[in-house]
DNA sequence: TTCGATTTGTTCGTATGTATT
DNA sequence: TAATACATACGAACAAATCGA
């Protein structure tokens, strides 16, 4: 413990200088003449978002430490801290002191706290500060393979008419039907997804996605618009067909902003809404 | 003023020589026997938010530079820069490499990049890879005093039945009115605003509420609903009453996470959406 | 339980590059 | 051109958390 920690003596001024000699194959985009001049730290950030995408590191796995990253690529441990910070903040690797750095895998709180944004209303009485997030319960209603049609297939970016896999779903929050989800995924990149395995996934969806076929969704964009509530929809969800609706049109990218998924979301809010809270605090809520 | 007395002496590093003793005015909540021990650049960071929220700074206004922050406040330029990073990250201060960091201020390009989230529909011929974002043309309907009912006190903080402004505007988007915004804020926070000189701002409303009233809006959060249109809103916006609207709640906070806005809009969506880019590039878009 | 090795977190300092005025 | 200010990069030392021996 120690009460206080005189130590620290004098010592050292050091002052850099002295080798810079050798990158050793390092990163060293410095400015050859007056093009390029991309900082090290981006240069690295690029290297390890390669290696990411090409499953270098599984989702889960730790990341070599820093100061062999900093060995491997010739530069200091401060750029490679650099280069991870952003990663960080984006929610793609995740540090743990005395650990080590993780690639960000798909938990429960993940999804909850960054790619599902349907909370329980908090109007009039409500006084809960937090309204206590809740993992919806989903049901599978229809799995089938389809073609993609104009707009999936200009998301997803691939070929009109591509094959795609194309999956319903009903959540329940608190027991009741609140949400449909349509989701709509390119076949051939989830080869052998069938019904039973997709029913059969441990965690979820994007669990499953990144478990089973090594795609692990970053990030996502959302467009939110009211409408008037298809009959088939309104069925599931026990509200009459025309009432309001709030329809969400959602697509998941992966590494290199390659879109991996295309969903539609009818969300019944009477009783939820859907939070916008562009990054308060989110102060990691441990345990 | 002020948010302390420069000293410290440059001199001596790390301070922790022997007796614990004089902190000497720096920054130094050095864990003292076994609860704190908050970061130097924590402390540091929640001078510079206290400081802000003082308007020790007006917005648009220079900080001092980091090497005189640092022998303000006694500690290295890393740590400045590294307090800085997180309010850079927030949109609460910006920097410009040979110029000097600055309060972030309310111009047209902030609104419509950090808190207009209304942008037209994309569905489906559209290739336009952005959707050229359009600034709002407001109209006002209407600008009275009125007292708070019990949503908008709770959240604003304020007494039931304490004085509030009531300001109902009309937003057009390429001509034709989209939007119905219902605001609240607390009176006495806002002396001697009007009618007239809240039509004769020049810029937006945030920016009025910062140029006239020192007030920066930093960050807001938004809870979504689809509901029916009320009659009288639909009538400005030209649709049927019942027919689906987006309703959205929005609290406006500034520094402190104090809330300084309660805010009810209602979307037309039927030819434009709710983007919820979840901060995804966000590449500064210069000039 | 203690201890030591490992790894990230914090802080310092320095040197140099680049943009602005 | 020179000064100023932020940006990048390096290196060092110590603190704190973790984990296994």
């Amino acid at each position: 413990m120690s009460i206080d920690s005189p130590t620290r003596a004098t010592s050292s001024r050091t002052g850099a200088a002295s080798t810079r000699a050798a990158p050793a194959a390092g990163v060293s985009p410095r400015h050859a003449d007056g093009a390029s001049a991309v900082p090290l730290y981006r240069e690295l950030q690029r290297r390890l978002t390669r290696a990411l995408s090409e499953g270098t590191w599984p989702p889960g796995a730790a990341l070599p430490s820093e100061s062999k990253l900093a060995q491997q690529h010739g530069v200091s441990i401060g750029t490679v801290r650099k280069a991870i910070d952003e990663l960080v903040a984006g929610k793609i690797l995740v540090r743990q002191q005395g650990r080590g750095t993780f690639v960000a895998a798909h938990t429960a709180d993940r999804l909850l706290f960054h790619f599902f944004h349907v909370v329980p209303r908090s109007d009039g009485t409500s006084r809960a500060p937090a309204a206590a997030r809740e993992m919806p319960r989903p049901m599978l209603r229809s799995f089938r393979r389809a073609s993609a049609g104009a707009a999936v297939s200009r998301e997803l970016g691939i070929e009109r008419d591509a094959p795609i896999l194309r999956i319903d779903n009903l959540l329940l929050l608190g027991g009741r039907a609140v949400i449909v989800d349509e989701i709509s995924i390119s076949a051939p990149l989830f080869p052998d997804l069938d019904r039973v395995r997709f029913e059969g996934r441990p965690g979820t969806i994007y669990g499953l996605y990144q478990a089973d076929y090594g795609i692990n969704v970053v990030r996502s964009s959302e467009r939110l618009s009211a409408v008037a509530c298809p009959a088939p929809i309104a069925k599931l969800l026990g509200l009459r067909a025309g009432q309001p609706v709030l329809r969400i049109r959602r697509i998941a990218y992966t590494y290199a902003d390659r879109a991996v998924e295309s969903r539609v979301s009818w969300v019944d809010t009477r009783e939820h809404e859907y939070l916008s809270d562009l990054w308060k605090s989110d102060p990691d809520h441990e345990r």
